[in-house]
DNA sequence: AGCACGCCGACT
DNA sequence: GTCGGCGTGCTC
């Protein structure tokens, strides 16, 4: 509050100049000259309004200015309460992850902040900073690596309880931590088991932060000596600097990466502060990502593995069964029979993203995929051509398999009509329940679990939806009907993906104590595939996908960005992907170009689509190369640019 | 991102 | 003769 003019003399009776960044796309961290007329002093980073061209947008002070020469300048609006404003580590921090991200600083910033500030009241006294330039964009991720880092592999009850030895480990040195969960409906569970430990320090954050005490929690996680800061991917950047450990559940989650941009991962951006803090990383899982398990393997993480539990598992070959096609398997009838018999539920798990127009062949399960990069190939009925969406390799559709010459090819897709259909019909007296976007709009999806959860035998026919609720029912059996569609993804995750789909099925019922594991019967073309497989030998799924990926030059042995291109005037699009392609390879001629190609959805909203895959063993050049040549590009045209330097999928 | 300016087609 | 398309450029 403004104590009676006791604001530093020298910001008083003055202009004073200030430049700002302004966070509009495409603007990249230009600088713009105001004036502040407020009280007070506005530090380094601080957040303002100003107006820009007829509207208004949000802005961050870099430094002091000269009054400019020969321009209008205008004042700044007002600031935001600079008692949000994060330290100066959180803010050289960010210019880091601005270059490794390739977005503006701007950008990065914004994140820092919860989405709605209340307007600075007078003058508040603020943290001792200073009005120098912005950071250095060093943008060497790996350069501070002082902190233990280490995996905690198992069940929740086996990850919860090192985290709370750690966190209270830290506490004892007067050290907060950060805990990530990978879902809002997590928060809960999170928060009450770090109270045993860390009591009142326990801070959560939400993304959804509207309210007002939703607010007070973010600045109490920035006030905190020490806090237990608490919260989903967003709450990676908030809490103080005085972490010991930052913790990330189920690190295989892809509810990590942001969707919209700046387009972070939520664990690598936590990797990577742990590093610049010093403080430790715990990754925890059920099911390790490629990514911890390949880092446990090389030793940069400790591994804490609980012993694997027997699965009760039986994988049902559907090659077996000839060109019949119903969805469910005779196997799998019977087991749902015995299961009812006893007053039992059953979960049925069909992934809808089966639909795309994919071929596999009928007698051996091959699913063709690209010479070049491992990808599975899509079927383009109107040429009648398989094309890689990676390489962008086209060839004639075979008329026979070129693995056992069979000639009966399956045109993939079965709807959960059809499965419903099916279940009424063997089992007319068992109540069916529907768990799936459609069926969502008409009741709540806790709704459908209470009625399915009432005594006596059930089914519940679900998609990847009802995967994760909390407080499932006691489900006996899981019958997986599709879940290995995806394979024919174009798309280098795609067996991860099946991998982890397939093992969270295990995980269905398993909430905190008393955990139990669903017998599960998986139906599948690709029995002998290591994703499939993996569901009862885990440890060779790895291996095997390491060596894949280790192969073909993919995460997590190379860093992979994906660049899109998108604008009504498909030349334009093209020709831009095209000379960004060029430019890249100019600016760094190790980085293996990939494309331009078409996006798997070429058309979106009368938008045309094309993309472009950079590969490169360090990610660094690859950022450097990206904003080598994004620096070339004339900004004009109406082609949007749209950079990934770390895609979760193809798509 | 908005929004204004500016130069070529079909309308009262 | 004007209204209006959206391509290009600017925003302190």
């Amino acid at each position: 509050m403004r104590s009676g003019g006791t604001a530093p003399e020298s910001v008083f009776g003055q202009d004073l100049f200030l430049d700002i960044i302004v966070d509009v796309p495409s603007l990249d961290d230009r600088r713009f000259t105001y004036r502040w007329t407020g009280d007070g002093v506005l530090p380094y980073g601080a957040k303002v309004r100003v107006p820009f061209g007829s509207a208004f947008a949000d802005g961050f002070v870099v430094s002091r200015a000269q009054k400019p020469e020969g321009i209008n300048v205008k004042d700044i609006s007002f600031a935001y309460d600079t008692r949000f404003l994060p330290d100066r580590e959180m803010l050289d921090f960010c210019g880091r992850l601005a270059g490794y991200y390739c977005v503006s600083l701007a950008s990065m910033w914004s994140c820092l902040w919860p989405p709605v500030i209340p307007k600075m009241k007078g003058y508040v006294e603020p943290r001792p900073v200073g009005l120098e330039g912005p950071p250095e964009r060093i943008v060497n991720g790996d350069a501070l690596s002082q902190g233990e880092e280490e995996l905690v592999w198992g069940s929740r009850r086996h990850r919860w309880a090192r985290y709370l030895e750690v966190v209270k480990e830290e506490l004892l040195r007067g050290k907060g931590s950060l805990v990530l969960v990978p879902e809002t409906k997590e928060m809960g569970l999170a928060v009450s088991k770090l109270r045993e430990v860390a009591g009142d320090l326990v801070t959560p954050v939400c993304s959804e932060m509207t309210g007002l005490s939703r607010r007070e929690e973010w600045l109490q996680a920035l006030i905190r000596p020490n806090p237990v800061v608490v919260g989903t991917r967003s709450a990676v950047f908030a809490g103080t600097s005085n972490l010991g450990a930052i913790i990330v559940d189920e690190e295989w989650s892809d509810s990590y990466k942001s969707p919209e941009t700046p387009l972070y991962d939520a664990r690598t951006v936590a990797r990577h502060r742990a590093q610049y803090l010093g403080a430790r990383l715990l990754l925890g899982s059920s099911h390790p990502s490629l990514w911890a398990y390949a880092m446990a393997r090389e030793g940069a993480l400790e591994l804490r593995r609980e012993p694997e539990r027997p699965v009760s598992a039986e994988i049902v070959d559907l090659r077996a069964s000839g060109p019949r096609r119903e969805a469910l398997s005779p196997a799998l009838i019977e087991r749902m029979k015995s299961a009812f018999e006893v007053g039992e539920k059953v979960f049925l798990f069909l992934n809808k993203r089966g639909e795309a127009s994919q071929v596999i062949c009928q007698d051996c399960g091959n699913t063709i995929t690209c010479p070049l990069c491992g990808s599975p190939m899509v079927y383009h009925a109107k040429e009648r051509k398989l094309v890689c969406h990676t390489c962008d390799r086209a060839e004639a559709s075979p008329d026979r398999c070129p693995k056992c010459g069979g000639a009966r090819w399956r045109f993939l897709g079965f709807g959960i009509e059809k499965a419903a259909s099916e279940v009424a019909r063997h089992f007319p007296e068992v109540p069916l329940y529907r768990l799936d976007k459609d069926t969502l709009a008409s009741e709540t999806v806790q709704e459908t679990l209470s009625r399915f959860s009432m005594p006596g035998p059930a089914c519940l026919l679900g998609t990847q939806l009802a995967l994760g609720q909390l407080g499932f029912p006691q489900v006996r059996l899981v019958g997986v009907l599709s879940g290995d569609t995806i394979l024919n993804l174009p798309d280098f995750r795609a067996s991860e993906r099946v991998f982890h789909t397939l093992r969270r099925l295990l995980d269905l019922g398993a909430y905190w104590e008393g955990e139990y594991e669903p017998a599960i019967v998986a139906q599948t073309y690709n029995p002998d595939h290591h994703s499939v497989r993996g569901l009862i030998d885990p440890d060779a799924f790895y291996e095997e996908e390491l060596a894949l990926r280790r192969s073909v030059g993919y995460p997590p042995f190379a860093a992979l960005f994906k660049v899109g291109f998108s604008g009504k005037n498909h030349d334009k699009v093209k020709d831009l992907a095209r000379e960004f392609s060029r430019l890249c390879g100019e600016a760094e001629p190790d980085i293996r170009v990939l494309g331009p190609i078409p996006s798997p959805k070429p058309k979106v909203r009368n938008q045309f689509r094309w993309q472009v895959a950079l590969r490169h063993p360090d990610h660094l050049t690859l950022s450097r190369a990206c904003r080598a040549a994004l620096g070339k590009i004339r900004p004009a045209s109406q082609v949007k640019i749209t950079v990934d330097a770390e895609p979760v999928d193809m798509w």
